[in-house]
RNA sequence: GCGCGGGUGGCUUAGUCGGUUAGAGCACCCGGCUGAUAACCGGGAGGUCGCAGGUUCAAGUCCUGCCUCGCGCACCA
């Protein structure tokens, strides 16, 4: 069988056509039976993984990548692939691992992708580093967004309704729910290779798990960190919940509604502070005034009647004395008024005003109750500059009242209306309804409380429209509310908190310097109780008297039950499993030391606080785990969005810095944002978010995980664009294929094994150990890039490599090489160095995206990529190597790179700039790329003489010179060395840089410049203050490139010989013909060895040498060839081409 | 309002210590090349580097102010 046709492609730029030409290709192996269409899956055909006598590769077929990779799952299952890259390292040092736990009860998006990413790249690539780094999986499972899900599904619009429904039953409802979506994320994870156990996870609903959080509390609780007090929230009464922040920022409306400028009447003096409020409803709770100690007030005097204008309820009589902030007086005041005195906030403190309503509020032991207070906060951009302080409806009011000594009561009940005893026309009233009741009660004469002035005590009543946060179920206006609360101190670690973050390594370091330590420089006391029903309950019992008791086990709940039924206190049974839910522990009921009955507190916990606990509780610590808890404390990763800022890196070190005193976590890389192709962040209630089996079922999941990873720094905001995965998987993996395909089937063919043959490095071609070179600076550098948290810069980086360096330019230089069917030194070098490039290059990859990388190595190897080390070394594996430190040379000796050789990487790049300076010639004059150069001529630079043949074959040159006179071709251009010249010509540097730049005789004025210095414009310009650029004469066919930077940048001439002869324009000539009815061969779907008969007829043709002509024949698989004659014409039906005024036509048959 | 991070051709982005022609990829146009893949090569068009000041011989880069987007905090009386 005849293989010329093959043959014939190689030969096509070459100027040595006929050299390579192998004319006995019988008994050769037919290189046209590839299985071109065959299914990939059998290449996965090696049964062993851990074997490496499985080197000879088989051939590749078509990549279907989504294929590829279920079948690959399926055999990672089958061989426990995760668990043996685990076990493999065995006897390596630790890296330990956090994994943070998600929700289940919400369905998956492409930002879970994303983190599960880089968890995943981190663990792997550590792991290949021979750490031992073991992932269990992790799911959170309290909490508000559970419960809410099982209310809309139940319709249980408030607590009313929930405990109606009754609690049980409603936990029981939450318990399911929260594995709503854990197939799906199941599915996600295995399906994106994200290598995590999810058989043996912890979780926060265990029994175990919730123990080992009630353990941590009673530690805070001992050390003196825990205690109960207020906490104002936003409150709906009608659903009797309040809400997170998060979710108060779902119902934010904009209304409008009545404020109200308040006379509060002083006692020892005639004159009355005003204040403003924009909720009347909180004017009976009124317990203070808040002033700036450092704003100006004034008192005035109301000087006469308000004009026409003044329109509503309220007033003041002339005569009456009022006391504001200065500033505010213009836009308060509806009177004019003499100023009669002016003083600081200051003054005014400790004055004594009579309440509004006087029942409202029993003053108990408060000597501070309806005084004037100072708080640094107040301010005067709206209101009077006096704030209203009605202790229990306000966060500032409520933090103001405890430092200030107030009487914390409650005017309003949980249901919203007014306790009984607030005022008689008030009492069992909704509070928003009594707007006008209040108001109405103030302007009567002498006010609501008798006292005041006969114009009572409103003076203005203004519409004021603002946003305000409504309930998102009811859509009713939430009320601030100061809810009984428990608190974790964290006030008083707060040195300790900065100091443990201090010594984590963040990624990015601004987040922790910045966004994190921001935080943590204001901590306020951790509000860990939640009036809710799902989650972990306060192990908190607690008697009338206020004794109280934090409970720490399941064992010690038992000795307390049996306490409490020895004291005569019935209770229900306590077994060993008892649920450690509610309403199960409600119903135990303790005993205090005194004797009296105690009752838990009726709370469950932030669920915040539960995944905070997950470095101990995972382990059930104390109970069990001890040891695996302390090996692995402080973990050494953790990798999270960076909403998690104020959520789970900050529960974590909270709970360790409270309980163990230590920090949580040493490193912890933050991730940005991830929005959608539009900018808009990805959420459920936009429905923005991508479904990550999009591209799983599409491009996959390995071109999914690297775009993600190179389209940005891992803490950038990312925009997630489908069409980017597209490209990825089009460029890199396609790309990758390709060149293992083309590698692998020539391998198959010629039975290249790796193992038993041998090609020495030093005797392989300056191309072999280039890309050998290549790979080991890339390797380099891609590991540099993961050390540094620079993941997208390093893929971006190897990217490169496989497309350009690779595939662009070793592979296309090397398909001759292996299309020799005959043995040779060469040819096996270049199947030695493809077998070492990608093996390598696999296992950098493999961290990454880890699907076709490991089809590659197993196929090339007989090994999963998975057991492979880690090519620059394998740190984790060095006796002594912890997570943090090891010995560094001891470690690089582990590298498994090839030789580096710098000078040829730079030569190579000169050549390749040469290459395409020669395209650029040929644009630049006309000149088709087919028809032949009689030479080339290589001027200045660097000995090629190696690349000659090369180059020549790249440029279609029959010969390449090396011009020793520079001046034949080059000229000189100078150019200002800014740097330099600056400081000697100051404001003179533009125009003597121009001076330079425009010198008419360039040569004479370096000649100047190197005989001491030739005089510019005054200046004296020395050698350091100019570059020398060498540039092509015009008027020849050349290009210049400038290769190496700085002292090291050499300028090479590239010129080109345009002048015809008749052999060359025969020669090109030929090659067109070829060109053409190749392309007609390939479109009528000929094989490769099927003949044809070749008609060609020509108009206006250069004469064609006969062993031209042959040629063609030759290429084409011509049985019969005829030329006709310069003047015959041709038939209707042959095809024409034209090219350089030659008119073509030829017939294939 | 305060803090952090962005704003660079239609899109995605690089840009070091301030150095004079702002660099890539996608898409587009022209040409070339191809038994090389969803390719490859050369060329082209497309940029007031968010706006306005300032420092400097020189600003995408440093400073100030503003606009705008994202995130977080405080959102108040």
């Amino acid at each position: 069988m005849h293989i010329e046709g093959l043959e014939g492609y190689a030969s096509i730029f070459s100027p040595f056509f006929g050299t390579n030409q192998r004319t006995d290709a019988e008994g050769g192996k037919n290189r046209d039976d590839w299985p071109k269409k065959s299914h990939f899956g059998s290449d996965i055909q090696n049964e062993t993984t851990g074997g490496t006598n499985m080197a000879r590769p088989s051939s590749a077929g078509e990549l279907d990548a989504v294929a590829l990779e279920t079948a690959l799952l399926e055999q990672w299952k089958q061989e426990s692939a995760f668990q043996a890259s685990i076990e493999s390292r065995r006897n390596g040092a630790p890296f330990i691992f956090l994994e943070g736990p998600p929700t289940a009860n919400g369905k998956p998006g492409i930002h879970h992708v994303v983190a599960r990413t880089y968890k995943d790249l981190v663990c792997r690539w550590k792991t290949m580093e021979g750490f031992l780094v073991e992932r269990k999986g992790g799911w959170d499972t309290h909490g508000l967004p559970v419960e809410i899900e099982v209310q809309k599904r139940l319709d249980l619009m408030s607590n009313e309704q929930i405990e109606a429904f009754g609690m049980d039953a409603f936990n029981q409802a939450c318990r399911e729910s929260v594995w709503t979506y854990e197939a799906a994320w199941r599915e996600m994870t295995e399906r994106m290779a994200y290598w995590v156990d999810l058989d043996n996870p912890y979780v926060t609903l265990h029994n175990d798990y919730v123990e080992s959080c009630w353990w941590a509390l009673k530690q805070m609780f001992d050390k003196g960190l825990l205690y109960r007090g207020h906490k104002v929230l936003p409150y709906c009464p009608q659903t009797g919940t309040s809400y997170s922040s998060h979710e108060v920022a779902l119902g934010y409306k904009e209304v409008e509604e009545p404020s109200v400028y308040v006379k509060f009447k002083l006692i020892d003096d005639d004159a009355s502070i005003l204040a403003w409020t924009t909720t009347p409803w909180t004017l009976p709770g009124n317990v203070g005034l808040a002033v700036g100690p450092d704003v100006t007030y004034v008192r005035c005097r109301i000087k006469e009647a308000a004009g026409e204008s003044w329109e509503g309820v309220g007033g003041a009589e002339v005569g009456e004395e009022i006391i504001l902030a200065k500033d505010l007086m213009k836009e308060v005041l509806r009177h004019h008024v003499d100023i009669i005195d002016e003083f600081p906030g200051s003054s005014l403190v400790g004055q004594a005003y009579e309440s509004l309503f006087p029942e409202a509020v029993p003053r108990g032991d408060s000597t501070t109750a309806w005084t004037v207070l100072e708080a640094d906060w107040v301010t005067t951009t709206d209101g009077t500059g006096v704030v209203h302080t009605a202790v229990m409806y306000g966060e500032d009011d409520y933090n103001l009242g405890m430092e200030a000594g107030l009487p914390a009561y409650h005017t309003v009940g949980m249901d919203g209306s007014f306790v009984s005893g607030t005022h008689p026309e008030l009492d069992g009233k909704y509070v928003k309804d009594c707007d006008a009741t209040i108001i109405a009660l103030l302007s009567a004469s002498g006010g609501s409380n008798g006292k005041g002035p006969d114009s009572g005590l409103l003076y203005r009543e203004k519409a004021y429209s603002h946003d305000y946060p409504h309930c998102w179920r009811t859509d009713h206006p939430l009320l601030y509310y100061a809810m009984d609360s428990w608190f974790v101190r964290m006030t008083a670690v707060k040195e300790k908190l900065l100091e443990f973050n201090d010594n984590v390594e963040w990624a990015p370091d601004w987040v922790g310097e910045g966004r994190f330590g921001e935080w943590l420089r204001n901590v306020k006391d951790w509000a860990i109780s939640r009036e809710r029903y799902w989650g972990t309950p306060l192990p908190v019992w607690r008697s009338e008297e206020g004794e109280m008791k934090c409970v720490g086990s399941i064992e010690e709940l038992q000795a307390e039950v049996a306490k409490a039924i020895a004291a005569g206190i019935e209770n229900p049974e306590c077994p060993d499993d008892v649920d450690l839910h509610r309403p199960i522990v409600d119903n135990y009921t303790l005993v205090s030391d005194d004797g009296k009955p105690m009752h838990r507190e009726p709370f469950v916990m932030d669920c915040w606080f539960d995944s905070g606990c997950a470095p101990f509780a995972q382990w059930h610590h104390p109970f069990d785990g001890g040891e695996r808890f302390n090996a692995s404390f402080p973990v050494d990763y953790i990798c999270e969005g960076v909403d998690q800022t104020r959520g789970w890196f900050y529960t974590l070190l909270a709970v360790s810095a409270t309980v163990f005193d230590s920090m949580a976590y040493k490193r912890c890389l933050s991730l940005g944002l991830i929005l959608d192709a539009e900018g808009k962040k990805m959420s459920k209630s936009r429905g923005n978010i991508v479904d990550p089996w999009d591209h799983f079922n599409r491009e996959g999941a390995d071109a999914t995980r690297w775009y993600m990873v190179t389209a940005g720094a891992p803490w950038n905001p990312l925009k997630f664009d489908s069409n980017g995965v597209r490209e990825t998987y089009a460029k890199m993996f396609l790309t990758l294929w390709n060149v293992y395909k083309f590698h692998v089937d020539y391998a198959a063919l010629d039975g290249f094994d790796p193992l038993k043959s041998e090609s020495p490095v030093e005797q392989r071609s300056e191309l072999d150990r280039w890309i050998l070179s290549r790979l080991h600076t890339v390797a380099l550098g891609y590991h540099d890039g993961f050390v540094n948290w620079q993941y997208h810069k390093a893929c971006r980086d190897l990217e490169d490599f496989v497309v350009n360096d690779l595939s662009n330019w070793y592979v296309r230089r090397s398909r001759r090489r292996l299309w020799d069917e005959a043995e040779s030194g060469d040819k096996l070098a270049c199947q030695h160095t493809l077998h070492e490039v990608l093996t390598t290059l696999c296992k950098l990859i493999a961290p990454v995206s880890p699907f076709m990388v490991d089809t590659i190595h197993r196929n090339l190897n007989g090994s999963s990529v998975h057991q492979a080390d880690w090519p620059v070394g394998v740190p984790g594996s060095i006796d002594g190597a912890t997570a943090d430190a090891w010995d560094e040379a001891a470690a690089k000796a582990t590298a498994t790179l090839p030789l580096q050789d710098l000078a040829l990487e730079a030569t190579m790049t000169l050549i390749r700039e040469l290459a395409e300076a020669g395209r650029r010639i040929r644009i630049d004059v006309g000149r088709r790329q087919r028809l032949p150069c009689a030479q080339g001529w290589i001027v200045a630079g660097p000995d090629l003489a190696n690349f000659h043949d090369l180059l020549a074959e790249e440029l279609n040159v029959e010969s390449i010179h090396v011009e020793n006179d520079l001046d034949r071709f080059q000229r000189i251009e100078l150019a200002p060395n800014f740097r330099a010249l600056a400081p000697k010509a100051r404001a003179q540097v533009n125009d003597v840089a121009a001076a330079i730049k425009g010198a008419e005789d360039p040569e004479a004025l370096l000649e100047a410049i190197r005989n001491g210095g030739a005089d510019v414009l005054g200046v004296t310009v020395e050698e350091s203050d100019v570059e020398v650029k060498r540039v092509e004469r015009s008027g020849f066919a050349a290009q210049t490139v400038e290769v190496g930077e700085g002292e090291a940048s050499m300028h090479v001439s590239l010129v080109l010989d345009m002048n015809d002869t008749p052999a060359l324009l025969s020669k090109g000539m030929a090659r067109d013909i070829t060109r053409r009815v190749q392309a007609k061969r390939k479109a009528l779907d000929l094989a490769i060895e099927a003949t044809i008969d070749l008609e060609v007829w020509m108009e206006n043709a250069p004469e064609m040498l006969q062993e031209d002509e042959a040629w063609v024949a030759h290429e084409t698989r011509s049985a019969g060839c005829v030329f006709h004659p310069e003047g015959s014409s041709a038939p209707g039906e042959a095809e024409t081409f034209e090219v350089d005024g030659t008119i073509v036509s030829f017939i294939v048959s």
